[in-house]
DNA sequence: TGCAAAATAGCACGATCGTTCGTTTTATTT
DNA sequence: AAATAAAACGAACGATCGTGCTATTTTGCA
């Protein structure tokens, strides 16, 4: 018996499930996660792999949520430490760079989630969006400190200057990881402080 | 018989297929394009339906080809008709802006595309890159010349000034379409006069 | 009008999918 | 060690998928 208590024999198989789902979800999206692939991937019967979970969406919402903690564990967190207003910003940015830069090989769920999902309502498109939903929301609220804190022109519009950041993010994503255009990344951290030489006091 | 060679009959059903099947693709995406569905979409068989393309993948390539050229039609070539430089630019973003407000509701394949196949490689992947990369470099090639008219930094970086736009065009994309954001198409407006101010002379 | 060719239909195949169910094995607790 | 609960298995289901065959129908031309 360990301090907190032993993890049941369920949870870890579970564990390692989402973990291979994560990787298969990564790779095929969201739409491409399937049971018998995971089943063989982890050694385990079909029903084995259905049980833990009751339903595909189920799977699905599953893998959201893991991707979503690790997300912030990785982007947002670390960036906490800076300073609010630009130096935080700053770090949210190069964080997120970070990342998506490592997923140019693996992929990333929330774009191409948003791109399965657009068109079909339910629990997994809400998982999502929502995971989405609270990042953008996270980064919107950082600029809007860097601007309390007078790093920005009065008049700057945060919202505007959140949305031109998130299309750095898409476009590198998508020049980098689809056409295979290099260069990508320097391009778009030049965006970003074009962005902010605009929007900076 | 009229002027032009009368069309077969194949060929007008091959036509009504594929327009069918842009319909589709654009909502549920190229991979989501089914022959058994597009069967009695058409009030066909899947057999006949089949017989026209002798495989999946060539339907897809097909409707990647139909596509394009109506993306061609509806915002590349009535930008011909602007003064080239900065008028063409505005025109050539104004009419992509265009098409992207329609697909909100529909979808675009040059978006959702890229993200299913992106790590799939083969001929319909080639061809979809394909289709985008001539449509950038179509973008690319007037900003370009509008430098070369003086109407832009002679110090400014066509292919970042691209890339941004891009950038726009896809933040657009997600944030309307799959978040449904309002107020996105303006923000992608405000973002194109944030960039022209950066780079115009 | 008749005939060859093109177009479409019909049927079946193997594969994969998510899901259900009953059973058996493995963990945990008494 | 016995009893109970949790976990994993194995087989089968109905459905859908792309594709390959062989008929049958429709079309266009002589």
């Amino acid at each position: 018996m360990q301090a907190g208590r032993a993890l049941q024999k369920g949870q870890q198989t579970k564990i390692a499930i989402v973990e291979a789902a994560l990787g298969l979800a990564t790779q095929i999206g969201l739409e491409g996660l399937s049971i018998g692939v995971l089943a063989e991937l982890t050694q385990m019967s079909k029903s084995g792999v259905f049980a833990h979970f009751g339903s595909r969406e189920e799977l699905q919402i599953s893998v959201i949520r893991e991707y979503f903690g690790r997300f912030e564990q990785e982007v947002f967190y670390p960036a906490l430490a800076e300073a609010r207003g630009l130096p935080r910003v700053k770090a949210l940015f190069a964080n997120w760079m970070k990342r998506v830069t490592i997923e140019l090989q693996s992929g990333c769920i929330f774009i191409s989630g948003a791109v399965e999902f657009d068109d079909r309502p339910g629990p997994v498109r809400d998982a999502l969006a929502n995971s989405v939903q609270t990042w953008l929301g996270a980064m919107y609220r950082a600029v809007v400190l860097a601007k309390q804190c007078g790093h920005l022109h009065p008049e700057a519009d945060e919202q505007q200057m959140a949305f031109e950041i998130h299309g750095l993010i898409l476009a590198l994503h998508y020049e980098a990881r689809f056409l295979k255009i290099p260069g990508s990344i320097a391009r778009a951290n030049q965006g970003f402080e074009n962005i902010l030489s605009r929007f900076g006091a």
